[in-house]
DNA sequence: GTTCCTTTACGATACGGTATAGTAATTATA
DNA sequence: TATAATTACTATACCGTATCGTAAAGGAAC
C-alpha cells in the first residue's frame, strides 16, 4: 500500500500532489467498476479518463486491486433518517431514498460487480459489505427495533425477515428488467407492514 | 451463429460429431461463466477443461458471447411444484428449493454474472430472466392467485409485491454475507402470508 | 530578495511478460 | 473423401515498470 487517499501532506519540499487528481482518479475508477466490471475496468482507461498518465496512478495505489478498493471505499453508507414518529413513515422514506439509489444508471451493476469477483478480488464484496451494505440495513432495523419497543409490533415479528424482504424486494425487481413504478416503495413496506404489525391497531393512516 | 446444439445430424458423410463434447464444452462454460465471470471466462480454459482444443469449440458456437449464452440456456427453470392444497406449505417447497439452488457453490455468482454484463453482453441477461428468473416467478405467482382465488387473501393484497418479498429475501440475505439459517424459507413465508391473508382466518397449522 | 540546489510530482513513451479471442495450416478418423 | 480435431499462429490488450525530461515547491547561501 501507499498513502494513498492520504491529505496531501503538506510537509516536506518538493512539489505537492494535485488533490483534484485523486478526485478524478477515484472517479474515473469508480464508474469503470460499475459499467463494466473490475476485469473490464483497466489501468490505462482509467488514467486516460482521469486526464493523467499511468505512471501517475500507480504512484498513489500500488495495484489495480488497490485501486479499485478505494473507490469502492468513497461509496457513500446511508444517509441519516428524518425520523416522522411513524415507522411505516419512515420505512418508506428509507426505501424511497433506496430506491433513487439503486435505478440511477449503474446504481445496481455494481452490485453485480463486486458478487462476480467474489472469488477472484474477494476484498470488493467485503469492503462493499461493510460500506453499503451494512449502514443501509442497520437504518431499516433501527427503525423497526423503535417500533418494536413501542409495541407497535407483534409478538415475536421476524425483523430480520422483514429487513430482508424490504431490501430484497428491490434486488428482485430489478432482476425482472421492468421498469420499477414509482409507487414501489410503499407498495413494499404497506404489505410488509401487514405482516408484522399488531393487527387491527390503528388502521395506518397512510391511505391517501 | 452455427447449429450449435442441434442434435448432430447422422446424414452426410465424414466422421460424426461426438454428441459427449457438447455436452462437455456446455457444462465447462457454465461453470467458468458462474464461478469467475464472463471475461474472465477463457475459451482456451473452457476447451482444456472440456477436454477439446480451442477450434473444436469454435466449430460448435462462433463466438465466446455465442457460446455463454448457449451454456446459459441450459440453465433449468424451475422444477414443478407438488401441490398440497395449502398455500403457505407451497411457498416454503419453492423457497426451500430456492434455498438449495442459490446456496449452493456458484448458485449466487451466475447472478453476478450476467448482471455486469449488462451492458457489455446484455443477451445474457436477457436469456438469464426469461430461463430462470421469470419461470421462477411465475411458480410462485401461480400458488398465490390460487389462494387468492379460494379466498384466503385479503381484499387488495399486492401479489407482485409478495412474489419480490418472497425471492428478494434471499438475495438481500446473500449480500449480508451471513450464514442463511435452515428455518429461512420458513420464516419468509410465514411473515409474507401475515402480510396478505385475511387476517384471523385459520391460525395456520406451521406450528413446529 | 535573488539565485541555485534538492526534492517530489507529473507527462510522455516504451517495454517485458502474459493472457486471450480468433484463425490458418495440418493431421487423424470415420 | 469429407469432416473432426489438433498444432501453430496472428493480433491485440493489459498490468506493471522503467526512462527521460519538465514543473512546482522548499531550503540555503549570498
Amino acid at each position: 500500500m501507499i498513502p494513498s487517499s492520504e491529505t496531501v501532506g503538506s510537509t516536506g519540499p518538493g512539489r505537492p500532489r494535485d488533490p483534484g487528481v485523486n478526485r478524478a482518479i477515484l472517479k474515473a475508477a469508480l464508474r469503470q467498476l460499475a459499467e463494466d466490471g473490475y476485469s473490464r475496468m483497466s489501468m490505462d482507461a482509467v488514467a486516460s479518463e482521469a486526464g493523467v498518465t499511468k505512471p501517475t496512478v500507480y504512484r498513489r495505489w500500488s495495484s489495480k486491486a488497490d485501486l479499485a478498493t478505494a473507490a469502492l471505499a468513497e461509496l457513500q453508507g446511508a444517509e441519516p433518517i428524518p425520523s416522522t414518529g411513524s415507522a411505516p413513515s419512515d420505512l418508506k422514506t428509507i426505501l424511497a431514498a433506496l430506491q433513487k439509489t439503486l435505478f440511477r444508471p449503474n446504481g445496481m451493476a455494481i452490485i453485480g460487480a463486486v458478487m462476480v469477483e467474489e472469488r477472484h478480488t474477494p476484498e470488493l464484496i467485503t469492503l462493499f459489505r461493510e460500506r453499503v451494505v451494512h449502514p443501509r440495513r442497520l437504518l431499516l432495523r433501527e427503525v423497526l427495533e423503535s417500533a418494536e419497543a413501542e409495541g407497535a409490533l407483534r409478538a415475536g415479528a421476524d425483523l430480520d425477515a422483514a429487513v430482508n424482504m424490504l431490501i430484497g424486494s428491490f434486488y428482485a425487481h430489478y432482476l425482472t428488467g421492468d421498469k420499477m413504478p414509482r409507487t414501489w416503495a410503499r407498495r413494499i413496506v404497506d404489505t410488509v407492514w401487514k405482516g408484522i404489525a399488531k393487527p387491527g391497531r390503528h388502521r395506518r393512516a397512510t391511505r391517501r
